[in-house]
DNA sequence: GTCTATATCCAGATAGAC
DNA sequence: GTCTATCTGGATATAGAC
């Protein structure tokens, strides 16, 4: 078990995010991943056999923890812990993971191209899910009676674009780079958002 | 003043917006740009230049909207109405300029790597004083003291999410496409979260 | 103004020496 | 396992006939 393997994958799947992240699939150039990792181009595909499975490896990466942030949904959960709960995940996601997390969102922007049809459908019936949690609470009066479609849209949008525009966000806000206080206030506002929206007039 | 010019024109430049929201810039090919207007490939370079200008003229046509919907801020306006006014705007962008506002975002996302300088300032001071507005209400007492950044970039993600993710938005309703009424009730379900969390404790 | 045929370039991928 | 040198395909862009 060659542990210079593992160093010279890890090297080169950091590199690669970064650079999918910034640039998308098709505008990102394998010399460059190499660059970054400071390897030579070969190894990469050595390593991966092609730009495309390197690709899919950095989008796979992002998936599981998509997914886990919606365990907290469950019909008979209290709706504003089990609402901060999602809220707080996904923009842990952004912060911990921002280079998948921005990779992802563009595939999915782009169609998903590049993602398994397995995949993309356990993303929408996880989706489906917890919008019918949401509708259940509804019907029992537990919240305000919110299109829970939209709703789930807007925090999805809300806490995702962290991740997505984290360059734009900086430039406004006028920091070099958002700080855990800064990540802790957006997540504050959302939840304030979903919550009080959430209340009975 | 050929009335062809204009057409062939307008054919490609539907047809390129189509394929870069599909694809994003460095996937598009612009042969196939030309086979959806149904013209050969070299009138596509005829009447502009290169894919790269082409591709700017379909990023710059959003600009204008965009900054627009922006004027209804101003502190002396009354809050409420001024971001639902916001709120709309956005939304009707996103519904009525799909292709061109899904290019933006993905520019954006990317980091503006063909956007002038210019209109990059442009859009940050537009937003800083979108967000400038915010705070003079709060200080003013006119609503509660929300974080005015994070309430500004969640509504920009909410209402931009209906253009970047619509396929998936479709997917998870199970329509085919968002009618008049999906969008109608986008924009009530984010007034909603916006204005009951600008409402005061 | 239009379009066929072609030049040019560049990035993904690999052969083969070490 | 590693990396230099090279092949190859395909996409942007254009020359030049009509």
């Amino acid at each position: 078990m060659s542990t210079i393997r593992e160093r010279n994958k890890e090297l080169i799947l950091r590199a690669a995010s970064e650079e999918f992240a910034d640039k998308g699939f098709a505008a990102t150039k394998t010399s460059d991943i190499a660059a970054k990792a400071g390897l030579p181009k070969p190894n990469v595909y050595y390593y991966f056999k092609s730009k495309e499975n390197l690709y899919r490896e950095v989008l796979e990466s992002i998936i599981v923890p998509i997914l886990q942030a919606s365990t907290p949904f469950n019909p008979d959960g209290v709706p504003s812990e089990v609402l901060s709960g999602y809220i707080r995940s996904k923009i842990r996601i952004s912060r911990d993971l921002p280079f998948a997390s921005k990779v992802f969102a563009s595939e999915i922007m782009h169609g998903a191209p590049h993602l398994s049809a397995d995949l993309v459908e356990q993303l929408n019936s996880q989706a489906k899910h917890n919008i019918d949690c949401i509708q259940s609470w509804i019907d029992r009066g537990q919240i305000a009676p919110v299109d829970p479609n939209h709703l789930m849209f807007s925090i999805w949008a809300a806490t995702q674009t962290y991740a997505d525009f984290d360059w734009q966000i900086s430039a406004i806000t006028g920091k070099d780079k958002l700080d855990e206080a800064d990540y802790e206030a957006a997540a504050q506002t959302i939840i304030r958002l979903v919550l009080k929206g959430c209340e009975p007039d």
